[in-house]
DNA sequence: ACAATAGGTGACTATTTAGTCACGTGTCAA
DNA sequence: TTGACACGTGACTAAATAGTCACCTATTGT
């Protein structure tokens, strides 16, 4: 089986730490890895060695931009492949639709993880 | 580690087979096992049972949607899970601009997988 | 220069996941 | 009602992935 820029991404995606880390770049852009390693550790229990080598995964799947400053490595969350995603199954067609149907379902149901 | 909602469906998505069905549902709703079971055969080689248990996660995720006509399954996409991912990670305010990088990206690269 | 800080690498184990197979269930048509 | 068809289940093997550890490099402040 090939691998492909996509399968970067959907692969980066399937863990639950990264997706935290995702989270934490959202809310706030440039953190170091000792930032967002203190983050994963309010959650899991994890050592430094798994927050970088999670940070590495999403780095190859270009999730996650790098700007070195010093002896610090700040990263930036990068939308482009998620909305990627996005188009690959929803058309515009569709689009107005799922967006009534998708903010039903999130009223109903709250929040996730 | 907890299981939720969220994490079925990035799980779901990881796999390539998997996306590939999610295409040909994307490309035609309603299809059977049997129709579903050719077109992932066109692409790797796998059995039928195969093919079954990745629908079985599809299912899970609430990705694919089934209905039973006789001794037929239908299948049906559901978008609604990949809206939720696009807003997890983008906001109203960094829409605009992630949409135009976003063209310019796919212009750049053609197709993927 | 030296110690402390911030991060990286390669090898190893444990867990998860993909895929197959023999067999079982329900449905339709002759 | 008998046989073919469409699909499901549970057990098993093989491959991929997560996580850790000992050790290494580069940068900063005193």
């Amino acid at each position: 089986m090939i691998v492909t820029d996509q399968d970067l991404v959907f692969k980066a995606l399937a863990d639950s730490t990264r997706r935290l880390m995702l989270d934490a770049l959202h809310e706030q852009s440039g953190q170091s890895l000792g930032a967002l390693e203190e983050i994963v550790a309010g959650h899991t229990d994890m050592s430094r060695f798994g927050v970088s080598k999670h940070l590495k995964v999403l780095e190859a799947a270009d999730l996650v931009i790098v700007r070195k400053q010093g002896r610090q490595k700040l990263h930036y969350l990068n939308p482009v492949p998620i909305r990627v995603i996005y188009d690959r199954w929803i058309d515009k067609y569709t689009e107005s639709q799922v967006r009534a149907l998708t903010n039903l379902k999130q009223r109903a149901e709250n929040h996730h993880e």
